[in-house]
DNA sequence: AATGAATGAGAGTTCATTCAT
DNA sequence: GATGAATGAACTCTCATTCAT
């Protein structure tokens, strides 16, 4: 499906510069290059196209901190995988990582949507728990780890956005360092 | 003028919780009891309703950072100081502290308004630059330690702001060595 | 409400000439002489325009049909003054008549109108239930002593609209006799 | 051609359900189960669809009043035998005698539709004319007598089609007996 | 100065029609 | 010949803005 896809980039594209509301779907249609009404064939409504351009990033950033982690290597390690391989996602697909953060609220998510946000959450939520039983991160509400982290990584990202930062591959070696400080016991 | 500021006060609340495109004029008119046409009085137009509101509390929170802080102290305290303040203003002022956050890169955003962004992000900026200075944080980017810093306290208040998280003067303090240990040498 | 009232005659008048479907809301509001965004001001959206419209009109019709009807007055008599006031109010009252009689089963009609019109219905059954209990008319399904009144008053009302027919008192008169001999014992 | 058959067979069943307006192009297609480019292989347009769904039963229905109708009999036998034809007409292809009557004066209709209707009609009401002369029917304008036999008809249908009335021979049997006694002399 | 009814441009969406396959 | 994905004009409805009161 071609310009399924068409019309899912160009949506992403929008949506993270220019928010929900302030995207027309004349506008997403001129940038994927179909006619408007083409939209509607493969989404039955504006928000529905939202909803699953979210949960379909949501579902891919997950399954990429997930995917192929070796379960026997030590915990400290594993962890910072994960950290480099989130601040790594969020580089690569820097509109994706913008829209899911400016996203995380919005009013036009549906059920599902909001149950899979809270469900990918809380398997964050034990990546942090598991390091406090483990002694190796800090003891306080694992909400506010993981606020450090994702809040450090959405910040960078929203100052590559501006302008403000050049991300290299040292960079991202430095704010995994800052990340790590922030939480370690 | 009491209009005037039953109408910031009223966008405010309203553009925290729906966001700037989901907020009719006449549902700011209501909610600050005045007639539609009244806000056309104090403001020329919904957007720069919104560039004032933002100018706003982007100065208040600038101001209330820097207030009375006293030279003499040593750079630490200072530094912690202002950690504490931003903490504590993000708290107090809720509403004001996602409005900021969330209207950050918003594309109704006039000239003024992005100058006055950088000129006070540059004033944050110069706090870490001086840090390093005194080999009392990492020798990053300062814009990382910004994004350390900034993102925690964003992230942390959207957690509260979604219920995921209660904030208590503990965590206030919590949060504050958080953000300490992530920028410190 | 001036307004309000541009607005149904202007749905009447195109309604009847055009039906439901084939009107659109800009033209309603330029023949009411009002901006398009006026006519939701008064109604919520163009279905309960239609409903309000098919509301008013249908109790406007069932009101005159009743009014001040001496009930002592022979059954015979009262008949055939019934049939007279029908006949002119659809002379009187063409637009009304013709979008009331086209409108019956529009899938738009509300379950408030179809409930209204189910009663007034009713109310017509049993006058010619009544007349069949005096031994005035026909003993047949009394649904078919209607459709034989209503349906004279109603082709003649679209013959007259097409031109094919002149109505004059001349006319409601023998109109009156041969909707009488139809369904008289 | 099977499937121009298909075709006005989906047509008439929708077009008498939903109205002309309210019935998309490819909901006939699929109800035809053809693709509904197909459609435009055999008719211009849904306007042309729709003008030649009507002139085709306007004419069958025609047909079927006149056909094999012996001359030598009374006229009084062959205005009976006219009148349940009509009937039984309406009975048998309700889909079809209720599309003719709620399209009767679609603004959609154009000029050689309008002027068969009038053709037709004029074939009627010349049916009435020799009744007058030849003093078995009332002598009042044609049209009046005209409209008071289809309308009786249509009305009665209309019953049906709602579920007001149940319509048996017995029911068809009555009904010529009300319309023959409004319009004899 | 303050109001809120009125406006019309522009939003999301539908659907008659086309055309590459 | 037949298809149905694609189109964009036109629909219903919203809302930033104006202006008579």
């Amino acid at each position: 499906m071609d310009k399924r896809e068409a019309i899912m980039a160009a949506a992403l594209k929008l949506f993270a510069e220019r928010g929900f509301y302030g995207t027309p779907v004349p506008l997403i249609a001129e940038e994927a290059q179909v006619g408007a009404g083409t939209i509607y064939r493969y989404f039955p409504s504006k928000k529905s196209l939202v909803n699953e351009l979210y949960r379909h990033w949501k579902s891919t950033l997950s399954q990429s901190l997930k995917e192929g982690l070796l379960e026997e290597l030590p915990l400290r390690i594993r962890f910072r995988e994960v950290l480099k391989r989130w601040i790594e996602f969020a580089v690569s697909n820097q509109d994706a990582f913008i829209f899911l953060e400016s996203h995380h609220h919005g009013s036009y998510l549906d059920e599902r949507s909001i149950q899979m946000t809270d469900r990918i959450h809380n398997e964050y939520l034990q990546i942090f728990e598991q390091g406090q039983k483990d002694q190796m991160v800090k003891q306080v509400q694992p909400q506010l780890l993981m606020a450090a982290v994702s809040g450090m990584v959405t910040q960078m990202m929203k100052a590559s956005w501006a302008g403000y930062l050049d991300i290299t591959s040292e960079t991202i070696s430095r704010a995994e360092d800052i990340c790590w400080e922030a939480i370690r016991a």
